[in-house]
DNA sequence: GTTGACCTTCCAGTGACTGGAAGCAATAAC
DNA sequence: GTTATTGCTTCCAGTCACTGGAAGGTCAAC
C-alpha cells in the first residue's frame, strides 16, 4: 500500500506519516521505485498512533504505548500508569483553562463594549500579575 | 532599572523580556555600558504583558491589547471583541480536553492495572480513530 | 508523448519561549 | 590592586509535533 492510501485509511496525513518514520515510530518497507510500502501492521500502528494522539498522548507516550502493545509480557499496570499520568496532565490543563475562563468571562461581562474608551479588561491587565 | 530588577518586579523572566524586545513589544533604552535601562512605563508594560499571558492571550493579542491600551481614542468594543474571541478559543480547548478526559478516565477505570497483559486501554487504541 | 496525480527528499517555519556558551561590566571582599 | 562573584550582553540551538513548499522522480491514462 502507498502512503496516500494508508493516510486515507488511518486518518493520519502523509506528512505526518513520513515524520513518524523519521522519528522511528514506524518502519515501512520500500519498493524498487523508492516508494514506501505499507503492510497491514503498519496501517494498524498508524491507526493506533492516530487514536493515541487524539487522546492527547505525547509522541513519547505513544512510543511507550506501542512498545507495550507489542510486548506480550507486559503488565496492564504499566499501561495504566502511563494513562493515569496523562490523565493528570489533562486535568491540570483543564483546571488552568477554567481559571482563565472564569476570569475572562467576568471581565468580558463587565466591559460595556461600546464606543467609549473606558474598559475594565484593560484596567485588569494594567493592574499587573494579580489582584 | 536593570533587567534583573524589572524581571523581579514584573514577574517576567529576563530571557522573556529580551525576547519581547526582539519582537518589538517593548523598547527599553540603553545606558552607555550597553545595559538595558527600563523606565516605569516599561515596567508597567511588562506587568501588563505578564498578566495578559497568564490569561492565555497570544503574543499577537497582547500586541493589539497594548496598542488599544495606549490609544486614548479606543472603543471598549474593540477590547471586548479581542477578549471574547479569546474566550471562545479557551472554551473550545476546554471542551476538547474534557472529551479526552472523559474517554481516558473511563479507560483507566476499566483497566485492572495488574500484572496481566490484558488491557482495555491498549484495546481501545488499537481499534483505530473512533469506535 | 503529455498531462496530471502521486511519490520522493530537504529545508524552513510555527509559538513562545528557554538553555547554554562566550565574553564584558560592576561590585564586594580581601 | 586583585580576585571572585554576580549580572549583563549577544548569538545559536532546541523545544513539540507537525506543516508548507520547492524541486524533482514515477506511474497510469488518454
Amino acid at each position: 500500500m502507498n502512503i496516500g492510501n494508508v493516510a486515507e485509511q488511518s486518518g493520519v496525513p502523509p506528512k505526518t506519516i513520513r515524520y513518524y518514520e523519521d522519528i522511528g515510530l514506524i518502519t515501512p518497507q520500500r519498493t524498487s521505485n523508492g516508494y514506501r510500502s505499507f503492510r497491514e501492521t503498519d496501517l494498524h500502528k498508524l491507526a493506533f498512533l492516530g487514536r493515541a494522539r487524539t487522546l492527547g498522548f505525547t509522541i513519547e507516550d505513544c512510543r511507550t504505548l506501542l512498545a507495550l502493545y507489542n510486548d506480550e509480557g507486559r503488565e496492564s499496570a504499566q499501561v495504566k500508569a502511563v494513562a493515569t499520568e496523562h490523565l493528570k496532565v489533562i486535568e491540570d490543563k483543564i483546571a488552568q483553562l477554567q481559571s482563565m475562563r472564569s476570569t475572562l468571562a467576568h471581565l468580558v461581562d463587565c466591559c460595556a463594549g461600546d464606543s467609549l474608551p473606558h474598559c475594565p479588561i484593560l484596567e485588569d491587565l494594567s493592574s499587573g500579575p494579580e489582584n
